[in-house]
DNA sequence: ATATTTTCTGTGTTCGCACACGGAATTATC
DNA sequence: GATAATTCCGTGTGCGAACACAGAAAATAT
């Protein structure tokens, strides 16, 4: 058995260390007005005692009110931003009684001047943090910058943008989950195999997620030396035309024989799945990333081998959780967090889906 | 933007219902001594503002304590249960400010007189709430029958037994999770491939666990036609010889020239690994479970190909915040929960012991 | 020496909730 | 109809921390 750890208050600070609560509050709080004499005798039983205030007891006393604003990519159901959205639902739940009000906003990420207009609409309300999904790195910058201007402290989720003042950013290391990717749909390949490379042509902002998963695929290629033994087949989806797209891989198909795998390295495998459904191609070996539920679909009737998911709501609910720790709790936190690189199958899906709800 | 969770107050609904704050109290905690006509009108004001109460000035003003004990074996550094311990750990803090005290208990797992010994101790100590990893299963049995007789609560963690009064378990399904083992292990070996299972003589229970994952492992190989191509080679261990161990493993290979993997189902892979590493069988697929220290260097190194891992960490903490919900809060939770079977490999083992820290 | 700042410190109130206590309203008993 | 016994309900206090306020002590000015 094992000791317990102590429950000690303010008033037990103040009787040892010979003071009012009051003198005890000012120095917790550098408050000032406190003379050398009892600032020491309250600074030295505070660390003998291992003082922990009562983060309850302080939230209920405070009467500071915090603003957080969310700000990401508006989504349609199912899609990865519900995620997000949800660990967001959750953060504000749980903070809610820590005096925390998170509001959300949201752009189209198919159109930067919504990122823009919103992204103004934020900085005149003046809140008191900011969580932005950096989607348009450009725009993304010039907000961040006029946040800190205004001293208003942001973390990032999902990519990041360096040399800015950011308090955390949450997100998964998308190069190492690309040479992930690689592993897993290239391993024992037969010699001579083809392997479709999807390439999404997108209104909106470059993802630099999908390149760097990109590099991180060539990358293992190029260190297992596979360069020789597999034929990268390198095929543009449209983003609007599905029938256009299933045209495009029946050709495909048809001028090469020996495709056995296919990966795309935006979330919406699903596509690929659907039409390698309908093209009745099912033995192609399919991975992509992130847990849409059609994704999850095609995943569990093992059109799709492997899906490399990320914990958006983990991102999130973290992201609010470290900013409370930074502002109200003053509490240390590490700036740069990268998620795990969750491998998914047939197999382990049920339960992972389960246990984050 | 999307609306925000109001705070709603107790004053708030005595207020509605045109009652005093006690009554409404008395409502809430259905402590009685409230009219039909005053019960009926603060209900119907209770669900129409939707009222949650706050938790931590709940927790702040009520003086009941909690004490709760954890029951688990006595580790190693490095060894699974540590993670366990880790996670109560964490648990005790994250709960100490809602008058929880949390008792860590150990028991030698390989001796069962330790167990009863224990957890006669334990009863005597008429604890609020218990957890339990009952790996001698009769002698737990009868443990959490005599629990159930004095009425005092308890969960499982790791694994579980039927019809008894348990609130809470959480553990890995351990047949799926050795079927994806032999999924991983086995998938695209060559035809007349030998494979070693090790199996480990054991002085202390036996492992359901262990078992298990063994049975889910044979049914994918029966499942998937794979018996009349692979070949299994049963080896036994000891668990106190290592140069016995190496010398058996050494006649094993001596003996089969086409051995291409090899698997246990308890968490000391870093033992075959070690071994292998000896006789210098680097091409050998190996898998393992859990990701004790020495299991997590050899994945690094490449030794190990895949670990599975079950979270224990958060097994034991969710366990504790369930307890919390069903006992404190009085919240809804899930009896029976799965955790995420872990697919854990070089490329992905850095930045998942890190988010885990 | 007294008056006046300035520096310092203790007390009281508040936050939302639980629970005890005692008083009011209602019903029962004679 | 008066008293006793119930049933019902409002008020008050305390949990630990934050902060305002006022009052004491010390320092400075007169």
């Amino acid at each position: 058995m094992k000791k317990i750890e102590a429950k000690i208050r303010i008033k037990d600070i103040a009787t040892l260390a010979g003071v009012s609560e009051g003198t005890v509050d000012r120095v917790l709080h550098n408050r000032g007005e406190v003379s050398a004499k009892s600032r020491e005798a309250v600074t030295k039983v505070l660390d003998e005692m291992n003082y922990t205030p009562n983060l309850f007891a302080r939230s209920l006393a405070s009467k500071k009110q915090y603003r957080f604003v969310c700000f990401f990519p508006a989504y349609q159901q199912g899609e990865y931003w519900e995620r997000v959205d949800k660990g967001f639902d959750l953060a504000a739940h749980d903070f809610l009684h820590h005096n925390v009000q998170i509001d959300k906003h949201y752009f189209n990420q198919f159109d930067v001047n919504s990122f823009v207009a919103v992204s103004e609409t934020i900085i005149e309300n003046l809140p008191d943090a900011v969580f932005v999904a950096p989607i348009f790195r450009e725009e993304a910058s010039k907000f961040t910058q006029k946040l800190s201007e205004n001293q208003i402290p942001f973390s990032f989720i999902d990519s990041m943008i360096e040399d800015t003042e950011y308090i955390t950013y949450y997100g998964q290391n998308s190069f190492q989950s690309g040479y992930i990717a690689a592993k897993l749909l290239l391993n024992s390949l037969d010699d001579k195999s083809q392997v479709i490379v999807i390439r999404t042509r997108r209104k909106g902002a470059v993802s630099n997620q999908t390149i760097a998963r990109n590099k991180g695929f060539l990358h293992y290629i190029k260190e297992n030396k596979l360069d020789e033994h597999i034929d990268l087949i390198n095929v543009e989806f449209r983003d609007d035309n599905e029938d256009a797209n299933l045209q495009t891989l029946r050709n495909v198909f048809a001028a090469n024989p020996q495709i056995k795998a296919a990966i795309t390295f935006n979330s919406k495998v699903y596509r690929l799945a659907m039409h390698l459904s309908t093209l009745n191609c099912v033995d192609v070996r399919l991975i992509g990333y992130d847990l849409l539920t059609q994704n999850v679909e095609f995943l569990k009737q093992g059109m799709i081998s492997y899906l490399i998911a990320q914990r958006p709501d983990k991102q999130a609910y973290y992201s609010v959780r470290d900013m409370c720790r930074e502002l109200i709790f003053r509490q240390g936190i590490k700036k740069i967090n990268y998620v795990p690189i969750d491998i998914l199958m047939k197999e382990n899906i049920e339960d992972y889906m389960y246990f984050i709800e």
